[in-house]
DNA sequence: ATTGACCTTCCAGCAACTGGAAGCCCCATG
DNA sequence: CATGGGGCTTCCAGTTGCTGGAAGGTCAAT
């Protein structure tokens, strides 16, 4: 398999592909002719990470799954911790994010929107201190 | 004014204020020993963007912002209008978190998470198609 | 032989800072 | 008046995770 394929299989672009060999978050074999050549399980590997990506795992984390992953004597426990830990920090940026959100729909409400410039978004921004 | 000041009374820290200067979002005086000379509404505008980053808003929006603010005729449907678009990528991202935050909990559920290699989570990431 | 689609490498850039080095400047103390 | 410590200056590099583009080699088909 070449790297088009193996980015249409996985979903993965042949970029991120490359970029993924050069941080050395996995190992590719080359042909005669210099190119890539991907093994079945280097797709299966690269499909785990795009998977793990999407779930919001770092890069980092990643390289850990993987070495889990691999590793036959792995306890479970230290999978679960790795996920646990990724899910505090969504919850982090959850409950940061709706605070913001509460915060502006508020804004957003209270301000007229029309074409007078008087405008509560702007007044706080610059005031801080403000109501309710 | 120095910029320790300034520092501590925004909360923004000193290098973040140098960086907003070098991609003039604000301008600054200096005064004859090359110090930069803080006024008070300098003060006033970092205070303004420091707001405007704690909701999210980029920094290009933020100069967006800035502009509006001191921009007398401006009309604050303009301002509603960018808030409002600025809230909907901002309920997008908390959308997304929440998928990737149900999967990761439901795996992290049904991780026994013991000494044993098995493990719902690795196997999810590996094969995708999976329970429930 | 010549397309055109692939592949390769390398370099640059995005956002929004952050850290560190090297070197002035200013004030207070001895 | 020298010295020490803190604060200020600039510049360069690094962070995370790619993404775009240029210059050039390869391959399969016409």
């Amino acid at each position: 398999m070449n790297i088009g394929d193996v980015a249409q299989r996985s979903g993965l672009p042949a970029k991120t592909i490359r970029y993924y060999e050069e941080i050395g978050l996995i190992t590719l074999l080359r042909g005669a002719n210099g190119y890539r050549a991907f093994r079945d399980s280097d797709l299966h590997k690269l499909a785990f990470i795009g998977r793990a990506r999407a779930l919001g795992f770092s890069i980092e984390e990643c390289r850990t799954l993987l070495a889990l992953y691999e590793d036959a004597g792995r306890e479970s426990g230290e999978v679960k911790r790795l996920a646990g830990e990724h899910l505090k920090q969504i919850d982090a940026k959850i409950a940061e994010l709706q605070s913001m959100r509460a915060t502006l729909a508020h804004l957003v409400h209270a301000c007229a929107g029309d074409d007078r410039p008087d405008c509560p978004i702007l007044e706080d921004l610059a005031g801080g201190a403000c109501c309710s």
